[in-house]
DNA sequence: CGATTCGTTGAATGATCTCAAAATTAGTGG
DNA sequence: CCACTAATTTTGAGATCATTCAACGAATCG
């Protein structure tokens, strides 16, 4: 991982767009993100910025690509906890502990912004409105954990793996980065199994129904979900876990 | 659901205990906490205190008693994604969402002290401090979820059983609801298994096995745990998750 | 172009589920 | 406190979803 000296003249756009993904920021408070002291980093494809076992207090906003965060067992299954996207926040909550409680790697070539933590404590005093919206966000985001968890705990394969995409086009169409029915992302079978609690090769055959269905198609790294209707039913999809109101539904002023 | 009119006298004592296991207060924010117009109320066994698919905008801190957090699917089957203890908030963040994503009801007969969540969000702008504990607990939780997750995708269900048991146990006991290696708690096979994505019939099973090899006792509503050393090596059990660093660690100022 | 990584498929196995029924225990109204 | 009902535990037999293991082909990377 290595510091981007010369930042490219888009990487404070970037990073304030992506941070209004997932955190609403009023006029006011874009200076003061903006001049965060965020430290801009490039990341390469497969390389870890969080590591299992070891100390880490950063917090890691996501700007470009995609992350797994997850447990390596003793017997050397691995389970994936979440997978990260752009406007994320990586290493919530796994900084708030002595030492990190999962790996936290690159999917692809990445660029992340990272903060120690206890300069977002700091705004706690300094902006506690911004502070605010950040911790409903981190306190949001349990909810896409939860649902993980139903699903993984009591659906079939072919439904979780439906559940799965969908969740992921879902959560990538207000970022730009998905279509009504496709998005891109170097999703191999053994993540989605590793996700979702399946074999490589369970996934596979999975996949090969869903796709002798005419319901989904995986190619070149591009995911087009050919019936999203029917694959929603199938999946028992519903995607309020992913809407959370804003924070300034329960203001008790205005102007959040 | 009733409000006890005549709270008993160490309601309020209670309340401080409960919300301090969870969040460390400071002296001067006792007050504060005591007379934030908590509504306590008893709520029997079996009585639901969110409903999934219902408004519900008010957090409840459990002062007594035990709750599970669950989903009911389609084809009827239940997912428990959590079971709350005293000193849990229940509701997080479940009443972050337009309508409840999951039904919470009690195990047991309890007490909960019900606030409204605007008004825990006014805290952001009268003590900061206090907030910033309050939405530090929040996010902590969402550990205990992705550890289900883990145990749920990857472990075999006398792991599972193993670790579910183990976790109860850690968490109760600094509760003073559970000694070196038991606990009381109604914990019905059928809570077992919803809550591991596991059968009923299986879940018996599995308990008879470690019952036979001398591991765990069940009976009355009291679980004994016989060999807590051998039970967490069969669980893979680490507890570091349940621990998290406290905020002051990472608090910028003194007297946090 | 050599080395990884990733996808595909078959056969055999097994962990866990479903269904069903009985035994036991807990809860409730009279 | 009894009598009844509901909830919970227990167990068997059979079915199945998903795994493991193994092998091979295809694609990607440097």
């Amino acid at each position: 991982m290595e510091t981007v000296t010369d930042a490219p003249p888009s990487a404070a756009t970037l990073l304030l767009r992506r941070i209004n993904q997932t955190v609403p920021l009023t006029p006011e408070e874009l200076p003061v993100v903006r001049d965060f002291g965020w430290d801009i980093r490039a990341v390469r494809r497969r390389q870890p910025i969080i590591t299992e076992g070891t100390k880490n207090h950063s917090i890691f906003l996501i700007l470009d690509g995609f992350f797994i965060r997850y447990r390596i067992l003793r017997d050397g299954q691995r389970q994936i906890i979440a997978l990260a996207v752009p406007g994320d926040f990586a290493g919530v909550p796994s900084s708030f502990f002595h030492d990190a409680l999962y790996s936290i790697r690159a999917l692809t070539d990445a660029t992340v912004a990272m903060v120690p933590l206890d300069r977002v404590i700091g705004l706690f005093e300094t902006h506690p409105r911004l502070a605010a919206k950040v911790f409903w966000a981190f306190t949001c985001s349990a909810a896409i954990y939860a649902e993980h968890l139903i699903v993984v705990g009591r659906r079939a394969a072919h439904e979780r793996v439906a559940h799965f995409l969908l969740e992921l086009l879902t959560r990538l169409k207000p970022l730009g980065l998905a279509d009504e029915n496709s998005f891109e992302l170097p999703l191999s079978q053994e993540v989605i199994g590793d996700a979702l609690g399946l074999s490589l090769a369970y996934v596979n055959r999975v996949l090969r129904r869903l796709f002798d269905d005419g319901l989904v198609v995986i190619k070149d790294q591009k995911v087009v979900i050919r019936d999203v209707e029917e694959l929603t039913v199938l999946a028992d999809f519903e995607q309020n876990y992913l809407q959370p109101l804003p924070i300034s539904a329960f203001a008790p002023a205005a102007g959040w």
